[in-house]
RNA sequence: GGGGUCAUAGCUCAGCCGGGAUGAGCGUUCGCCUCACACGCGAAAGGUCAGGAGUUCGAUCCUCCUUGGCCCCACCA
């Protein structure tokens, strides 16, 4: 049955010939079931341009630990697994490839380029999911599903259509981010507002005289960090209420350079207190300004092509970049004698995430969606509770973004993506919107043409819970599965996804796409930095579960950790984890060595150490299933850690050694030995969805029952199995062996000493428990023998005497180290149990608590001051006693 | 400007929404290669739970204030 195993745990190998053995058992497929419940999990898709960080570890082990926890509990548990085609992230990539073969992407055209982009995605697409696969990741491979598949399309081109006609997508011109390096327009979201050091400089304005010509001796003054924009400069804009400027109103400036007059505009907006309390406004690329043009009825004017160099709007200007016309125009003011001084300013400039170069506001004719209907079913999913984010805190960071929700720019000047299904008629410049190609204009019979732009790749990132199922079919698995239960994801992604999944679900699908969220932190380095390419201090997971296992990465990266905080990735803790599976290896090995040969059955007795474990495990079992269902992660793991470690390893292992080496008794030996693989079997079961990899590899040596342990039943608390008493003893037993060991450390006996104990007391269960029985510990210190004999001596009441080297201690029983601090902490706990006297009393003297309380309440709360009042009757009893 | 969050052992962090700081890993000190494991075993040292005030019989946990980090959102020209 089991096989020579080697001293030390090693993954390599073992955890590829698992996982292709899950694979082929098809362990992780799930199908339609009407007899079973359903457990759905969606995948976040990663991005085809993707490599595995940390980042995806983290959010991958979490999701495997969920649904193979729920398969093992029996449910139907499906992990829907597929990828992202990251239109921005990709296209990226692509024009890179290309430059380095020198080749321009317009040069090229657009079905070229999406010929190459759709061979970059055969070649690289596939990597990052054969990487979550090296994780142990239990996704259903054969439900694998892309973002541009023709499915996902389908959606998507539905979704736009529906939201069309509802009026809930609209085309309009507004301002915009552009980003000046990808070309394109961006949604608010993926604006990073970055600190910069630049300058503000402070400018005059000549005031407009009567006749129409520039004064030469009155001006306005005013600052700007971006002076390039005067050029689109059509208005100036002060305080109403500002009494410096009331002699403005209904006056104009006068705009050097560009050399005409724009007027001076009362605005709300304008803070008294910036600068010198004149703004100039610039509606065609500044939000606000656009904001102001809008009430003031001002014009627009675009000075800027979309590489960020001046067009022909900005006269001799016209094609410099805009910074070189920014240098170039604040020359010119200064040779005019307009420029009063130039003061350094750090402010905040907005950058595109993907490239981080400066963001140019815009105005130009987009695609958005409007957010103020569809966002009600969301925000009051969330506020009653029928989805639920953990943690809760997130709530408030929801809100805040729901609270103040823009419309959505959805369309990018991109040609990797889902193309907008709109269609213009190339003669009368009709517009069509429809789910399928139209070619010939309904109005006058021209030819149509297809939007060039692309969806923001979030938009169908959000109908990815009922995409992926088969919507906009009805599908069986649609029917089944959805809603999905729960979703793992990094809160740095709630805006630009979790939210657009919630109301996509509600507005598509009627009803919400998951019940919960779960958000995990960032990874960060062993020093708190993100983790980032440019500062190069990235640790690769891959590197990781080669040298340690995707076993000890797994653990690592859950435990420590409260949900949705941050957490430090370092080597010494990937390789405590690693030495805990080592442990378990051993452990397990030590059992199988001793089981060798021997037919093992259920026993007809058990010993109180049995019972003591069994009952500790019992305990365990609902403790950890407990804290699953919370979602609490890290404290399960860390709850099974502990007693395979300590208890397990430490304690039980150890008190059974003379059991397994005593021939004599072979029924005791079979309780150990039966012992041993019971609670190992369900302690490997709980560590399981932690470490998959090394408790499948034991579980299959070691019993030959069942095929695999992930579709093993998960434990479940029995009531035969719980022992309060024995556990009580064991503990009595254990805080005498540690009071022993403790002497013999302090005391520096060497380890070929052999130490007696004798113990006298009035505990009758250790006295039958142990009546000249022997307890061994290997571990002590060499050959350290404990023998615990009742009535040896007539040593005080709850004492213990050892004879270390012939020498004889008395240790106090209780606490087995000496009577000061038994002393202490008996006066410590008379002190606590006076609080709980005093609370207990004046709950119970209290009438309100008496006539309002349930009887239930009343009745726990008499029983607990009883329970105290004998406590304390036998605190101050021991403690005259001990004093005495 | 708005919001969040953190401050607990030398370091990194847990601590179950008022009741003995039970802490964990790493590190340190001491003793051990004991026939599962030195990726191990045993023992120990180390904390006025940031500071202050309040509520309470009782506060690391609740309220307020102060100080110092981190993060998110908005963005003032």
């Amino acid at each position: 049955m089991s096989k020579e195993l080697s001293k030390t745990y090693d993954p390599s190998g073992i955890e590829d010939r698992i996982y292709a053995k899950w694979l082929e058992k098809k362990y992780f497929h799930a199908e339609v079931d009407e007899r079973k419940k359903p457990f759905t999990i969606v995948i976040p898709p990663p991005n085809i341009t993707g490599q595995l960080h940390m980042g995806h570890a983290l959010d991958n082990t979490m999701q495997d630990i969920l649904i193979r926890y729920k398969r093992m509990q029996g449910y139907n548990a499906l992990w829907q697994p597929g990828t992202d085609h990251a239109s921005i992230a990709t296209e990226v990539k692509i024009i890179e490839k290309l430059k380095e073969q020198g080749i321009d992407k317009h040069d090229l055209g657009r079905e070229k380029f999406l010929e190459r982009a759709w061979e970059w995605k055969k070649e690289y697409g596939g990597r990052i999911v054969s990487q979550l696969k090296k994780l142990g990741s239990s996704c259903d491979w054969d439900r694998e599903r892309f973002t541009m598949d023709e499915g996902c399309n389908k959606a998507v081109t539905k979704v736009f259509c529906k939201m069309h006609e509802k009026g809930w997508i609209y085309k309009g011109s507004r301002i915009i981010n552009w980003c000046p390096v990808c070309n394109t327009s961006i949604s608010d979201a993926e604006v990073v507002y970055e600190e910069q050091s630049g300058h503000l400089w402070y400018i005059n304005y000549p005031l407009v005289e009567a006749d129409g010509t520039p004064s030469k001796t009155e001006f306005l003054t005013f600052a700007t960090t971006r002076p390039e924009t005067m050029l689109g400069d059509t208005a100036v804009a002060v305080n109403p209420d500002d009494e410096r400027y009331t002699y403005l109103h209904g006056r104009s400036v006068w705009l050097p350079i560009v050399n005409k007059a724009i007027p001076v505009v009362e605005d709300n907006y304008v803070d008294v207190e910036f600068g010198t309390g004149v703004v100039k406004i610039t509606p065609g690329h500044d939000p606000n300004d656009f904001e102001v043009g809008k009430r003031h009825n001002l014009p627009i004017i675009n000075i800027m092509n979309d590489d960020a160099t001046i067009n022909e709007n900005g006269g001799e200007y016209a094609g410099l970049d805009r910074y070189e016309a920014r240098k170039r125009i604040v020359e010119k003011l200064k040779d005019l004698g307009l420029l009063v001084k130039i003061e350094d300013y750090s402010h905040n400039v907005g950058t595109h995430d993907r490239c981080h170069a400066t963001i140019e506001p815009l105005v130009k004719e987009q695609w958005f969606v409007k957010m103020d209907e569809l966002i009600k079913p969301a925000v009051k999913a969330v506020q009653d509770g029928d989805i639920k984010l953990v943690p809760e805190r997130m709530n408030k960071t929801y809100f805040n973004w729901t609270d103040n929700i823009r419309d959505w720019c959805i369309s990018r000047q991109l040609w990797w993506g889902h193309r907008i299904p709109a269609y213009y008629c190339d003669k009368c410049g009709h517009m069509v919107v429809a789910d399928h190609a139209v070619d010939t204009c309904p109005e006058c019979g021209g030819h149509m043409t297809q939007d060039p732009d692309t969806l923001d790749t979030w938009f169908s990132s959000a109908l990815w819970p009922f995409s992926t199922l088969g919507w906009p079919e009805k599908t069986k698995e649609l029917e089944y599965f959805y809603p999905t239960d729960v979703l793992v994801t990094g809160y740095d992604i709630i805006f630009f996804w979790v939210i657009r999944m919630i109301f996509s679900g509600f507005e598509q699908m009627g009803e919400k796409p998951f019940h919960t969220v779960l958000f995990h932190g960032l990874v960060r380095d062993d020093k708190g930095r993100k983790m980032s390419k440019s500062l190069g201090n990235g640790i690769d997971p891959l590197e990781v579960i080669a040298k340690y296992g995707a076993d000890a990465l797994r653990l690592t990266l859950i435990t420590g950790n409260a949900p949705g905080n941050d957490m430090r990735f370092y080597y010494e803790r990937v390789e405590n984890s690693r030495n805990f599976a080592n442990k378990v290896w051993n452990a397990s090995r030590f059992i199988m060595m001793n089981m060798e040969g021997k037919e093992i059955h259920e026993p007809k007795s058990l010993e109180p150490a049995d019972q003591w474990i069994l009952s500790s495990l019992n305990n365990l079992v609902k403790d950890v299933t407990e804290n699953l269902d919370r979602y609490e992660l890290g404290i399960a793991v860390q709850k099974v850690y502990d007693f395979i470690w300590e208890q397990f390893c430490d304690w039980y292992i150890e008190m059974v050694k003379p059991r397994l080496y005593n021939t004599d008794d072979a029924e005791s030996q079979n309780a150990a030995l039966w012992t041993l693989k019971t609670v190992l079997i369900d302690a490997l079961k709980l560590l399981h969805p932690y470490m998959p990899f090394v408790t499948e590899e034991i579980f299959c040596s070691i019993q030959d029952e069942e095929e695999s342990i992930m579709i093993s039943k998960w434990p479940e608390y029995r009531e035969d199995r719980n022992f309060p008493k024995q556990e009580r003893d064991i503990e009595i037993i254990k805080s005498a062996v540690r009071g022993i060991r403790n002497v013999r450390s302090e005391m520096n006996v060497a380890p070929s000493k052999k130490a007696e104990v004798y113990v006298v007391s009035d505990k009758v269960e250790i006295r039958r428990t142990f009546e000249e029985g022997k307890l061994f510990f290997a571990s002590l210190a060499y050959a350290s023998e404990v023998n615990i004999q009742a009535d040896k001596t007539g040593i005080a009441d709850d004492a213990v005497s050892v004879v270390i080297a012939d020498a004889t201690l008395y240790i106090p029983f209780a606490e087995l180290v000496d009577i000061a601090q038994e002393i202490e902490r008996l006066t410590k706990e008379a002190e606590r149990l006076t609080g709980e006297l005093n609370r207990s009393r004046g709950m119970l003297s209290n009438e309100r608590f008496i006539s309002k309380a349930p009887e239930q309440k009343v009745a726990e709360e008499k029983a607990k001051l009883e329970k105290y009042e004998q406590m304390m009757a036998k605190v101050q009893e021991r403690l005259t006693q001990l004093k005495g």
